[in-house]
DNA sequence: GGCCAGGACACCA
DNA sequence: TGGTGTCATGGC
């Protein structure tokens, strides 16, 4: 899959940012949220200047929040990206280059201690921005994968994460571009459908939503 | 006006 | 362990 992938689109390493710490910003504002959104959210951080660990540490969290509102949930995006600015401080002084130097089950371990944090955005920090082989679960993945019937659509996150980590070599450059891979196929070719209220089956029927 | 978007969490049975 | 409601903006 990956080498057709590969050769029908080229490499892709991919995830918009230009800083590491960017990076882990774009995957908590990502959340349940269209990316065209998590963009204006960042562009205002940086134009107000506070797009680093040690301005947002000293932004109150009201005008934290007004900044990051294009990206919906801006309230309860606020507080997480608060956790994860405490989290980093604590455990890595400010520095998210000093998660590269863990073990990637460690690592995760302790993201998803974070309030806020789940697993999708976990092994997005981990993959991108502290580089650690950890294979991220997105709903494009799940798309992809239950539109070839390689998965059945009930799997949980941590199900089809091994699917993909059972079978690859634990290796940063093949994660990130895999994934890469998938996002582009499902915003080309694969796009969703709408929901279906006659079978109720979340983005696998394909009569357009009439049954 | 309704639906959806690169989720996570609280609450419930 | 699994299902449901909530958060909330912007684009189509």
């Amino acid at each position: 899959m990956y080498e057709r992938l590969l050769e029908r689109q080229g490499h892709s390493a991919w995830w918009p940012g230009e800083s590491s710490f960017e990076v882990c910003l774009g995957a908590i504002l990502t959340q349940n949220t269209a990316w065209a959104n998590v963009e204006k959210a960042l562009a205002a951080l940086k134009s107000e200047g506070v797009l680093s660990y040690e301005a947002l540490r000293a932004l109150p969290d009201d005008r934290l929040a007004a900044l990051i509102r294009p990206s919906g949930t801006y309230r309860i995006k606020a507080a997480r990206v608060r956790a994860f600015l405490d989290f980093l401080g604590r455990e890595y002084a400010g520095r998210v280059e000093a998660m590269a130097a863990e073990d990637p089950s460690e690592l995760r371990r302790k993201l998803l201690s974070v309030r806020g944090i789940g697993s999708e955005t976990a092994d997005a920090i981990a993959l991108y921005a502290a580089r650690r082989p950890l294979f991220v679960v997105d709903a494009y993945t799940r798309r992809v994968f239950v539109r070839l019937g390689v998965l059945g659509g009930g799997e949980t996150y941590d199900d089809v994460q091994r699917v993909f980590m059972d079978r690859l070599p634990s290796d940063v450059a093949l994660f990130q571009d895999y994934h890469a891979q998938i996002v582009r196929l499902a915003k080309d070719v694969c796009r969703p459908v709408p929901r279906c209220h006659a079978c109720a089956l979340d983005d696998v029927c394909a009569s357009g939503g009439r049954g």
